[in-house]
RNA sequence: GCCCCUGUAGCUCAGCUGGAUAGAGCGGCUGCCUUCUAAGCAGCGGGCCGCAGGUUCGAGUCCUGCCGGGGGCGCCA
């Protein structure tokens, strides 16, 4: 069986196609005191046919079923159809959703191969911020179309390539392969690059020498290449530790950097020759696409090789096209990258179209996202205006998460404790990402993340344990009562509304994934936790009324559990057992 | 100048693709721990949904024009 609005749209349909084919019933959940869904379809059905609203209200609501369905079923003069579900089928759908391991949430019905592209820090520069986002939206992505049954393929586009490495390894050789290697090994990445900076700032001599190191870099020069393997894998460690630290999923098989499209750029510039989209403009090689303009109103270009014959990032990003649909095979990809890049994207994804390398638009996504802002709602930078290191602000979540735990957890013994306060300082940081829409700029306030109250991570996590520790006083294994069939009593108001909260999941993990939208499973989960927090104060579990009442709260706690852990599973946030 | 994103309570945000009296959390005020964890619950107050037009039975949501914020616009990635 499937989620209650589904049985209902499925009934209510062919009563609406029978009055205006096609017609949508529109049901909606209600917010109205009694009832669980509105009907709002009436409406526009009776303008085509120029009856009362009211009156085709009232012709729809005779569909067969309804009335065994609903416990009650309003007609308001309007046109509204406002509808009380049946406890039995409240009832019935959760019993489904108990009995399915997957809590209600169908596999898709075909598997797609799915290339996801995210966090890509760049190699000798320190994580920020904003790498936060595309990092922990990302995964998140990840997760969740694994678990629809999808093939994913993760790949971390590593900016591990290009001319500003003619200076970095000549850093290097300056300050020495072991003290070099030693300092990145350590995280200080922004100081390796700052002083590199300076030095090819301050001296010409310097400046020269790398523009050498760039040419023996692209020749395949072995020595070059070793320093470069040095910078490209110190800095993969320090990557491995903040995704360590951070519990993403992303590992090191998961780097496709740019040096990895580097011997594809050739083949990917002569094929849009071949295909008669390339054009020489002052010496650059570009693709025109229509409807870009400069700020002249001139036709803007894509450049995919300068005029001085290197490659500029518009051919990598051509050439991940190229690979993930030639090569790979991919049904989609997805580019979780920041939206000031919407345009340059946009544009790489047009050229691919026209060298029919993406076969149809759809198929290539910008999964876009806001900048990140400070409390001062100013772009999110140091009073010098250097950008904090991730590193430092997830450090600082821990800290204040550990400050909170050992006043309020002192019970637990020290290594319980160290843990509980990751789990809530990284969960609560990445869930105050993810729980807000992804195409808005995001306000970055430690204080607000950690305060735990309302819509937050560590609120989700609590109404969880709140769960568990009722089995834990009780002796009992939540896991005895999910993946069986049961019948769960729904007679108090918390009840019902912690049951109906329940059969939800599916849709808002669908509702999720359509729109890549994260903040969609958050608000739900968010939502299961009040109403589960409403029933946890209301109606006692071990010590209900009869044996019976018992046991079907005891139920309603295990699915509470699973559904909260499930979700935080898939937002990739730890679920402590106690806190 | 053109293009993209954005504007909802004092603050931070939802608003399910056009539905009824716009919802949460924080902060403020009032209650609730001898009963499964008070990192909680119940309640009160708080709004010209940036502004002005338009589309229609109906607009926070769609269209146009302004205003304010952010970003992008030929060889940086």
């Amino acid at each position: 069986m499937a989620a209650p609005e589904q049985i209902l749209t499925s009934l209510l349909k062919p009563a609406f196609d029978r009055l205006v084919p096609g017609a949508d019933p529109m049901l909606r959940p209600s917010s109205r005191e009694g009832f669980d869904f509105q009907v709002n379809g009436a409406m526009a059905a009776a303008k085509k046919l120029g009856r009362s609203p009211a009156d085709v209200a009232a012709d729809v609501v005779r569909a067969e079923g309804l009335g065994s369905l609903c416990s009650r079923v309003e007609v308001t003069p309007q046109g509204f159809v406002n509808l009380r579900l049946a406890d039995d089928l409240i009832v019935a759908c959760l019993g489904d959703v108990a009995a399915d391991a997957r809590l209600g949430v169908a596999p898709a019905s075909a598997s797609l191969k799915v290339v996801v592209d995210y966090s890509a820090p760049n190699v000798a520069k320190e994580m920020h911020a904003g790498h936060l986002r595309t990092t922990v939206i990302g995964d998140c992505l990840c997760r969740m179309l694994v678990f629809a049954g999808h093939h994913v393929i993760r790949e971390n586009h590593v900016g591990d390539w290009g001319t500003q490495f003619g200076m970095l390894i000549e850093h290097l050789v300056d300050v020495g392969e072991t003290s070099g290697a030693h300092e990145l090994s350590v995280g200080d990445l922004d100081g390796f690059y700052r002083q590199a900076r300076a030095a090819f700032d301050a001296s010409p001599e310097m400046q020269e020498r790398s523009r050498r190191r760039v040419v023996a870099l692209q020749s395949g020069d072995p020595d070059t290449l070793r320093l470069w393997r040095i910078l490209v894998e110190e800095s993969l460690r320090y990557f491995d530790e903040v995704y360590d630290k951070l519990g993403v999923e992303l590992t090191r098989d998961d780097v496709v950097g740019e040096s990895f499209y580097n011997p594809m750029l050739d083949e990917v510039v002569a094929q849009l020759d071949s295909k008669g989209l390339l054009v020489d403009s002052d010496g650059a090689k570009c693709v025109f696409v229509e409807g870009w303009t400069t700020r002249e109103g001139t036709p803007l270009p894509l450049i995919v090789r300068k005029s001085d014959g290197g490659y500029g990032y518009a051919a990598t990003d051509l050439a991940t096209l190229w690979d993930r649909f030639g090569r790979l095979g991919a049904d989609i990809a997805l580019y979780v990258v920041g939206a000031p890049q919407a345009q340059h994207l946009a544009m790489c994804f047009d050229v691919a179209l026209k060298a029919g390398w993406l076969p149809s638009p759809e198929r290539a996504v910008h999964v876009s996202f806001g900048s990140v802002l400070g409390p001062d709602r100013k772009m999110f930078k140091t009073r010098a205006g250097k950008t904090f290191k991730l590193v430092d602000l997830l450090d600082e979540a821990v800290e204040r998460a550990r400050a909170a735990v050992s006043s309020r957890s002192a019970e637990l013994d020290v290594d319980e404790r160290e843990d509980l306060a990751r789990a809530i300082g990284i969960g609560a940081v990445k869930y105050s990402d993810l729980s807000t829409d992804r195409a808005r700029d995001y306000v970055f306030d430690l204080d607000r993340m950690i305060s735990f109250d309302g819509n937050t991570g560590p609120y989700l996590q609590y109404a969880r344990v709140r769960c568990l520790s009722i089995f834990r006083r009780a002796g009992l294994d939540p896991a005895d009562f999910v993946g069986v069939p049961v019948e769960v009593g729904v007679g108090e108001p918390a009840e019902r509304a912690l049951a109906l909260a329940l059969t939800g999941f599916s849709s808002a993990f669908a509702s999720a994934i359509e729109t890549w939208s994260p903040h969609k499973l958050c608000a739900y989960l968010y939502d299961l936790a009040v109403v589960f927090t409403s029933f946890f104060e209301a109606c006692p579990v071990l010590k209900a009324p009869d044996e019976t009442t018992m046991r079907s709260r005891l139920t309603l706690c295990a699915l509470t559990a699973a559904v909260l852990g499930q979700g935080l599973e898939l937002l990739g946030i730890d679920s402590p057992e106690r806190m």
